[in-house]
DNA sequence: ATAAATCCTTTCCTGGAGAAAGCAAAAAAC
DNA sequence: GTTTTTTGCTTTCTCCAGGAAAGGATTTAT
């Protein structure tokens, strides 16, 4: 399904998806049309799922950066699913094995919005927060 | 420094980076050439990192992701930042407030590459581990 | 041995992106 | 209050990347 030159071509584009496709060529020693070919392949089988843009949360104030465990209290976990699902602060949402029934990535502006988040998902249930202060990855 | 226009552009580029130019501009009223010049502006400033691929993680078999975070043993907090830096299955890396030192994100093939990825972090410290059972968002 | 499918290259053409010039409005200087 | 400068936009023009089509090589099926 995917070959070696698939997984080449893949890896140039998570380091800049805007790479021409002839240049991506010369590295995967291809013609651009092949690169093309194979790209837009992997694109209609869902490989490759959308392109998006690197941002740099701070100059945009979105400084602050949480891991939150969610203990649920509640059984209803589909509405607390659509409420992570909708909520703009959340990065990241998975339901997780071990400690804990979900594990959050957020990003809020200022420790006031993280308190306002996590009293709006204290009905669902409890939380540990671990607050980021250093991004080393 | 940025007005509510780059805003918009920003969150256009983050659905979908390869958006031509013109069409950002009827969204936002402007020329694509407008259009352009802020966004060139914003790439030198440094608000636009870079552009990359979103990929289905599951395809590329690499269908564990699990939450870990670190207590370290040692003080050597460098050593094993250049390691974190260095691992290809490491996704992100911070470090935390509360409890822990440090929460990683990582994407493995299979338990074994888990159980291999926890031994080489065991000189530097324990761990508690949380397997993403379901990715909500 | 022939037919079909796959994947590549080559060629051609369209249209997006960048460069340059010109314009208008706002900000700064006097 | 008028002039000058700056900023950010539009328009125009040009070039090259990317997509389509055609043709060829290699592999797979019959």
């Amino acid at each position: 399904m995917l070959d070696n030159t698939d997984l080449k071509i893949l890896k140039l584009l998570k380091s800049n998806c805007k790479m021409q496709f002839r240049d991506i060529g010369e590295v995967v020693h291809l013609t651009g049309q092949a690169v093309s070919n194979r790209i837009s392949r992997m694109e209609h089988f869902g490989v490759i799922k959308g392109y998006t843009v690197l941002l740099d949360e701070k100059m945009l104030n979105k400084s602050l950066t949480a891991y939150i465990t969610i203990f649920m209290k509640t059984t209803n976990h589909e509405v607390f699913c659509e409420f992570l699902s909708n909520n703009e602060s959340v990065l990241e949402a998975n339901r997780i094995s071990g400690e804990g029934c979900y594990m959050l990535k957020i990003q809020v502006n200022s420790q006031e919005d993280l308190n306002d988040f996590l009293d709006s998902v204290l009905k669902y249930g409890n939380y540990r927060v671990n607050i980021s202060i250093g991004k080393i990855k």
